[in-house]
RNA sequence: GCGGCUAUGGUGAAACGGUUAUCACACUGGUUUGUGGUACCAGUAUUACGGGUUCGAUUCCCGUUAGCCGCCCCA
């Protein structure tokens, strides 16, 4: 009972209270409304397009993530949550989605199924990154995986897909689009790119001059002045594409056209990821020209994976494409552009009781208004009327319904407008009814 | 992994060497035990953690941890 609280002794010893792990979030209610949003709007689209659910555990075998995000990224490098179990297998929590697709994909067969296999999926992500504004440790993607679609018709669709998302959901957003090839010409385009950086050794920046060895592709999109300045004349990726490839990116462009989804040509831009090629795609918010858009700007990203599957045993050459939506990135997007996602709505009717003998009786009678099909809320912990219409009005109730000890007694229940604050006693068994016609009246 | 800034009740803030640590909002309860949206009263904090300087630390110094921001990288 809550009046003991004050005769027990104050706890001595305090316990150092919990925390959640760094980069880690509590979701709570208030900010549930901006997720369901953004789940509704994920789900109808991915129906409206014919994409089926799959959902793919979230620890995998360790070597999944190593043979085709590649060894040398930093997302396997420094990135992944892997240790080894009480089996001693080596796991991974999943950095990211499309490996356990495409093993999905082999696993059970896919390939027999009608072609392209269209999927959506949507869940949590494990990063061992440092935290940040839009970057997370546990965050959340929602992806559509489009296998065994070699035609740029696919990219195109996926591309116009991820734009109508962001629409639906009423942020303005822009594409940026480019084509890395083949690995094959990636690798030629690379020697290239690094022959030319190196004539500018001198005037790179640090992390530049890490990325000529490392990461070469990186030095394209380097964000310090100097280094664009040197990039703006550097050899670009398009020019180095064979002719299936250019062909392939074309065709993109005019699909793209065809269908007016704009889009921004981008040279420099390119994935971390090894298994991309061809396509490559970025959404970023479109807040006007001048806006600072900060380094976690992506709010999804994708493109082509036409060997993902081959190299991964699939029994033969399965082109497919990509794109991940990054939620807390489209949600942090939806507050930053004032988007307001629908409110709750509103609960038709507050059940109120007074007394032990009332509250019981109103434990039936809430659920008989319920399944006429009211939305009706209480606070049946609460004793006290007036706590009550509090709650109701914080609840902003359209009617409250009141059940007293004399109500009871004469089986009625009162019924109070809670905007006129009129009210009226009727008989029990009339309660449905009135309710009904009052609500049909507003 | 590197750099900068920050850390006071549930939330947002104030105090900046000496106060019973202040205020607002929220929350819980109450204002003769049956009436809200507009009143009043009360309650709720070892000032992130650990150490140091000082007669005295929320206040100064160091460390740890966490958050924010930038870099790396990425959704």
């Amino acid at each position: 009972m809550a009046t003991d609280k004050k005769e027990e002794e104050k706890p001595v010893k305090r316990v150092k209270t919990p925390e959640t792990l760094r980069g880690m979030k509590d979701i709570l209610p208030d900010e549930q409304i901006y997720w369901e949003y953004f789940r509704r709007k994920a789900r109808e689209i991915s129906a409206a397009y014919s994409f089926g659910r799959i959902d793919m555990p979230i620890l995998e075998d360790e070597k999944l993530f190593v043979r085709t995000v590649g060894k040398q990224t930093d997302i396997v490098e420094k990135e992944m949550y892997n240790f080894i179990d009480k089996g001693e297998s080596k796991v991974a929590l999943r950095p990211e989605a499309t490996a356990s697709v495409a093993r999905a994909y082999i696993n059970h067969g896919m390939l027999n199924l009608p072609q392209p296999v269209k999927l959506w999926y949507m869940g949590p992500m494990f990063r061992y990154d440092r935290p940040q504004s839009g970057r997370y440790r546990q965050f959340h993607q929602y992806g559509l995986e489009v296998i065994g679609g070699p035609d740029s018709v696919v990219d195109a669709q996926l591309i116009l897909i991820a734009v109508r998302l962001f629409e639906d959901l009423g942020l303005k957003v822009k594409v940026e689009i480019n084509s890395i090839g083949t690995a094959t010409t990636r690798q030629e385009y690379k020697i290239e790119l690094i022959a030319y950086a190196r004539k500018h050794r001198k005037e790179l920046c640090e992390d530049c001059t890490r990325r000529l060895s490392r990461n070469p592709l990186r030095l394209l999109d380097c964000k310090q002045d100097a280094c664009r300045v040197i990039m703006k004349d550097a050899p670009q990726i398009i020019d180095w594409l064979d002719e299936d490839s250019k062909q392939h990116f074309m065709q993109l462009i005019e699909y793209l056209d065809e269908i007016s989804v704009p889009y921004v040509l981008n040279p420099h831009l390119v994935r971390g990821l090894d298994y991309y090629n061809r396509t490559v795609f970025e959404v970023v918010p479109d807040r006007g020209d001048d806006a600072d858009l900060g380094s976690q700007s992506a709010l999804a990203a994708g493109g082509r994976y036409d060997g993902l599957v081959e190299q991964m045993g699939g029994r033969e050459e399965t082109a497919a494409v990509g794109l991940a939506v990054g939620i807390e990135r489209a949600i942090l997007e939806m507050k930053q552009q004032d988007v307001e996602p629908p409110a709750l709505p509103r609960p038709d009717i507050f059940f109120a009781q007074i007394g032990a003998e009332a509250r019981r009786a109103a434990l039936q009678h809430f659920e008989d208004v319920r399944a006429a099909g009211f939305h009706v809320v209480e606070a049946f912990g609460k004793s006290s009327l007036k706590g009550q219409l509090e709650a109701a009005n914080k609840e902003n109730a359209r009617f409250t319904v009141i059940l007293g000890q004399l109500e009871v007694q004469d089986n009625t229940i009162i019924v109070r407008d809670m905007e006129s604050g009129a009210q009226e006693t009727i008989p029990m068994e009339q309660m449905i009814d009135y309710l009904k016609k009052e609500m049909g009246r507003k």
